[in-house]
DNA sequence: CATGAATGAGTCTTCATTCAT
DNA sequence: AATGAATGAAGACTCATTCAT
C-alpha cells in the first residue's frame, strides 16, 4: 500500500530527480554573501562585477543568478548581514534585560560594547568598509537603512540610559533619548578607528581612557566624592 | 600680464587682439563645479553622466574636457569645494585666535560653530549629500579624503580645547585630544541632522539643550557653585 | 535488483517485470506538445523559455530534454500537430474522394470547409497563431513549411476544381489549378478571421454570403437560367 | 546685422562647434535602416545583433544607439519603411482619385498595381520577407500593423470598388467591402509570389491572365455580350 | 527514468572619452 | 576655444543545455 502510494495521485512527489541537499539554498547564499564582502570591500560596489563575485565564489554566473535577483538586491543582503553581525555583537554586551547596579556598571557595559565591536572589527575589517562607509549605490533606500543602523544602536544605549535613569545613575538634567544617541556617536567603533588603528598600544589605552572618562562626565552622577 | 595670463595652454598666441576674458577659466571651472554639485546630488555619482553635467552647465561635452580631465578627478573637485565650505564656515565661529576665557564662553563657540554648519547644510543640503554619504566612488583616496574633513574639524576644536585646558577651563583629567575628537563627533550637524530634522521647534530646542548639556559635563569645570 | 534497475537506457532489459507503460513515450510527448503550444501561444517562441514550458507540462526540463532535442525541435513538433489539425478539419469537409456534382453542391462543399475551420478556430484559436502568425523563429525552413500548409489545402481545393471541371461545373476558361489556389486564399478562415472577427451577427452573415458569391462568380457556370 | 544677430546672447547659439552637416540625421538614419533590412533579412529579427547590424551600416554600436533607443523599435522602423515602400508602390497604380471608366479599365488599375508590386519585390525581395513574413519578434502590437498593411490595401480596392458600383461596373449583387478585401487577398503578391516565383515565363503569364479572369468573373459585370 | 541545479556563451545597452569641424 | 557626433570597451543578465543524483 504504502509503496502504490509513492505512484499515484497528480501530487508532485518531487523526488525521483537530484535530491538538493538539505542546506543547499542557505549554504549557497552565505558562500556568495561571502564572496560579495570579499569583492565589494577590495573593488567597491560598481567597480565589482558580477563576474568577479562568481568567480570568487567559485560558481557560474548564472549560478549566483538562481540565489540573487540582481546585483543591487545583493548589496542589500550583504548590508543586511553585516548589520546583523554589528547588533549581534552590540546587543549582548549592553545586556538590555537588567537594569543596571551602578555608574560603574553601567561604563563597564559601554566599555563592553565597545570591546565587543572592536575586537568584531579587528577580526573581520570589511565589515566596517561595508557598514560604515562602502556607500557606493547609496541611494536613498539604502541611506535609510545606514542610518537605521546607527539608530538602532543608539535605540539600544537610549533604553539603557532610561533604566540607569530610574535608578538614579543619571547626573540631575541629563535626557535619556539624548544621552543615549550621543554615546553611541562618541562610542561607535567606526567613527573610533581612524584614530586608534594609527595608534601604538599605549596610545590606544589613553585614548580608550579618556573617552571613558568623557563619557562618564557627559552622563552619570559623581560618585568621586563618595567613593574617591 | 595679459601676456601671462594668456600663457595657459601650450600654445604661443597673438599678442593683440581680444584675449579670453582673464577670469574666464576659474568661471568656467566653477560653472562646472556647480553643475557637477547639481548632478551628483541629484543623481549620484554613478548615475551622473558627464552628459548630463555638460548640459546643465550650458556647455558642450569637449568644453567640459578642456576644464576637468576626468569623471573621477570631477568628484574630486566637487570634493575640495565642499570641504572648503564647511571649514570655511566652521573655523570663523571658534575663533581659533583667541584663547577661550571662560567655560561658558568656549561652549558658546562651539555652539556658533554648530549654528553656521547648521545653516550652511540647511541652505545648502547638498553640501551634506556630498559630504557625508556620497560615498559612491568612495575608493580608498576619496575615504580618506572623507575621514579628513572630521578630522580638519576635529584638530580644529582639539587646538581649542588645548587652549581651554592651559586656561584652566578643562575638568581635570580631560584630554584635550580626545575632547577635540569626541565634541567635535558629537556636534557636527550630519549627524545631528537625521534627528533633528524629525522633530519640531520645541524637540529641536529642547534636543539642542540637551547636546550642549552633555558637552559641559563631558569637557568642562563644574561652574555651578557646588564645587567651583 | 536495485542494481540491474540502473541497466536501463539502451542496454537489453529483462523480458519481465513491468515495462514502461506502452504509450508513455507517445504519452509524454502530447503533453509536451500541449504545454509547448501554449506557452509559445502566450509568450511567442522567442520569450518562451523550455523552463516554462517544462514547468506547464508538470515535467522537469531534463525530462523535457529526454523526448524533445532541442527547442528549436520543439517548435517544429508543435507545427507539425498544428498543420495536421487544420489539414484534418478540411479534408472531410471537401470529400475529395466522389466528384462534385452540381456547382451549388461544390460551393457547398468549400462552405463546409469554411465552417470546419472556423470551428476549429473559434475552438483553439492558438492553432490560428501557432499556423498563420506566430513566425517567431521563421527561419526559411519554417517558412517552407508554412507556405506548404497553404499549398496543401490549396491542393485539394485544386483537385476538386479540376473534379468540377471534368463535370462541366467550372466556367469556361477557369483553370482549375489556379482556382484551387485562390479559393484558398479567398476562403481560408485565418485571413478573414480578421474582419469577421469584428462584426455582430448580422454583419458576419452579409459577409459571409458575400464571399460565397463572390467564389461562384469567379467559379462556375451560371444556373441563374438567363444564360444557364 | 543678421551676421552679429548670430553672436549675441545666452542664446543657444551653438555654432562654434563641428556643424553637423545638415541632412546627417537623416542620412544616418536611412543608413541604419537599410543595414537593418539587410541583416533582419538574413538572419532573422531574433538572430541579428545590434553589433551585426552596427558593423554592417559601417558605424559604431553607440552611434547606432544615438539614433534608434532600441533594437524593437529599429523593428519598428525597418517595418514602417517597408509598409511605406508597398503602400506608395500600390496607391499610384490604382489611381484611386478618378473612377474607373470601364470593367476593363478597372481590372486594368489592378493589373497594375500587382505589375508595380511585383517589380518592387523583385528588385527589392528583403521588403516581401519583412512585411509578409519576417513575424519575428511579433508581438501583439507589430501583429495589428501588419494586419493593418493588408487592411491599408484593402481600403484603397475598396474604395475603387465602390467608385465602380457607382458607376454601374460591378455585377449586380457584389458587396464593394468585400470585393476590395477579396481582390486584395488574391492579387497581393507577397501571396501569389510562392507559385509565381516557381514557374518559367510561359506559366507566369498563364497564371497571370487566369487570375485576372477570376478576378473579372468575381467582379464584373458581364461585357462578353456586349463586346465579345 | 526523472529531476533541477549548474553553467557560460551571447546580447543589448550605456557612457567616458576623443577629435574633426 | 567650443562643440557634439562617434566610438567601443565593458557589464548585467538570460536561458538552452547538460549531468550528477
Amino acid at each position: 500500500m504504502t509503496l502504490d502510494a509513492e505512484r499515484r495521485g497528480p501530487v508532485p512527489r518531487r523526488g525521483r530527480g537530484r535530491p538538493p541537499s538539505p542546506g543547499l539554498e542557505d549554504r549557497r547564499r552565505a558562500q556568495i554573501i561571502a564572496a560579495a564582502v570579499a569583492v565589494f570591500t577590495e573593488r567597491g560596489y560598481t567597480d565589482a562585477t558580477m563576474a568577479d563575485i562568481a568567480r570568487h565564489a567559485g560558481i557560474g554566473q548564472g549560478t549566483l543568478y538562481r540565489y540573487v535577483p540582481s546585483k543591487r538586491e545583493l548589496l542589500d543582503l550583504v548590508f543586511d548581514y553585516s548589520v546583523e553581525q554589528v547588533v549581534g555583537a552590540a546587543e549582548p554586551a549592553l545586556r538590555l534585560d537588567e537594569p543596571p547596579r551602578s555608574p560603574a556598571e553601567l561604563l563597564g557595559r559601554f566599555d563592553a560594547a565597545v570591546q565587543a565591536l572592536t575586537e568584531l572589527f579587528n577580526r573581520r575589517p570589511e565589515l566596517l568598509a561595508l557598514v560604515a562607509v562602502e556607500a557606493a549605490a547609496m541611494d536613498e533606500e539604502l541611506k535609510l537603512r545606514l542610518l537605521g543602523l546607527e539608530s538602532t544602536v543608539a535605540r539600544m544605549a537610549a533604553r539603557l540610559c532610561e533604566d540607569a535613569q530610574d535608578a538614579g545613575l543619571l547626573r540631575a538634567g541629563a535626557d535619556p533619548q539624548v544621552c543615549g544617541l550621543l554615546v553611541t556617536k562618541t562610542l561607535l567603533p567606526p567613527g573610533l578607528r581612524q584614530v586608534l588603528g594609527q595608534l601604538d598600544e599605549a596610545g590606544r589605552t589613553r585614548y580608550h581612557r579618556a573617552i571613558l572618562d568623557f563619557v562618564r562626565h557627559a552622563l552619570l552622577v559623581d560618585e568621586s566624592g563618595a567613593q574617591g
